[in-house]
DNA sequence: TGAATTGTGGGGAAAAGTGGGGGCTACGGC
DNA sequence: GCCGTAGCCCCCACTTTTCCCCACAATTCA
C-alpha cells in the first residue's frame, strides 16, 4: 500500500487452467485505493509482456495517445496496438481476473507469471521470458551501457 | 462497458453462411450506451478493413467529411468512398448484423473475424489480415521506429 | 500451533453464440 | 395482372461458453 497509488515491487502469480490470474493481495490493495478495483490490461509494444493499469491511470494514457498527431502513421499504429488491445477487467469475488486469450498468446504466458510494479502500472511477464530478460539486462555489456547513458547524467540512486 | 462510450479492446467474431456477424456481448453493451444500437458500417480507405460506428459517432464523421472543400478532387474521392459505402445496420433480436456483400469482399472477410476497438469506432478485420498486420507492426524495424516516436513526443505510457 | 487470510480448483446456472426454418416482400417474367 | 422466384429478416431451438460462487488447500501471522 504505497501512497499515491504508486505501484512497485515484484510478485509471483499463476494462471489457472481457465486463464485466470489471482492478484496478490498487496497489489489488490494498491489497486483498490486508486480505482475501486477497475483495471485495464493491454500489450507492451516493445517487449512481449502485458501492462495492467488501474482504470484512472489507463484513461490518462489513452488520452495522451488520442492526442498524438493523427496524420503520423506511427501514431496510428501505436493507437491500434495499445487502445486496440486494451481490455477492461473486473476482479471476481476472490480477486482473480481473466486475461483474454489473445493477450496471453501475445505475451506467451503459461502457468507461472511475474508481476513487476512500474509506477502507474504493473507489467505481467511469463516467468521464462522475465528471467531471460533479466539475464540480458544484467550482462556486463548492458550494465556498462546503462552507466554511460547520457540520459542519466545527474541521476543518483 | 468503458465509460463515455469509449470503444476499446480486441474481440473475435465469426461470419455465418449468410454473412451475419454476431456482435460480442460486451461491444453490444457499449454500442447500446451510445446509440441505442443503431450502427453504420463503411470501409477504411487506408487498410483493407471495415469501420463500424455507433450512429451518433458516424454522423459526426460524415459532417466533417461534407465540410471538406468540394473543389479538391481528393476530398470528393474520400467522400465517395466513405459516405458511398456507409450502410445502416440494425442488430436482430440475437445481436447479429448482416454485413453487405460488397463490404465483405472489400475487406476479404471469410469466417473468422477480429474486432478492434478504436475510440469512436470498431475496426473489422479478417483474422488472417489482422495477424499479418500485427506481424509487420511488431517487426524489429517498426518497433524501433515507434520507440523513437515516443521519445520524440515525450509520450510515456 | 492455531486461526485468519490468501490462493486454487471446479461445478453449475445463466447468458451468449450458432444454425436453420418459414413467412413476408420485392422484383422479374410470362 | 398474376404468378414464380429469390432474397431478406425474423424468430425459435440447440450448443457452447462464460462467469459466478462454493468449498478446499496452502500460506502467513500471531
Amino acid at each position: 500500500m504505497p501512497p499515491g497509488g504508486m505501484l512497485r515491487g515484484i510478485n509471483s502469480a499463476t494462471l489457472d487452467a481457465k486463464g485466470r490470474m489471482a492478484l496478490p493481495a498487496r497489489l489488490r490493495e494498491s489497486f483498490a485505493s486508486v480505482s475501486g478495483g477497475s483495471l485495464v490490461v493491454t500489450i507492451d509494444t516493445k517487449d512481449r509482456c502485458l501492462l495492467l493499469y488501474p482504470l484512472p491511470h489507463w484513461e490518462a494514457v489513452q488520452e495522451k495517445l488520442e492526442n498524438l498527431p493523427n496524420l503520423n502513421p506511427r501514431s496510428r499504429t501505436l493507437q491500434r496496438l495499445l487502445i486496440g488491445h486494451a481490455t477492461d477487467l473486473e476482479p471476481d469475488a476472490t480477486g482473480r481476473v481473466l486475461l483474454p486469450q489473445k493477450l496471453r498468446d501475445y505475451a506467451g504466458l503459461d502457468k507461472k507469471l511475474v508481476l513487476v510494479g512500474q509506477g502507474n502500472k504493473v507489467e505481467i511477464w511469463g516467468e521464462a521470458q522475465w528471467e531471460a530478460q533479466m539475464g540480458q539486462w544484467l550482462s556486463d555489456d548492458s550494465v556498462a551501457q546503462l552507466a554511460d547513458a547520457e540520459e542519466f547524467t545527474g541521476l543518483s540512486v
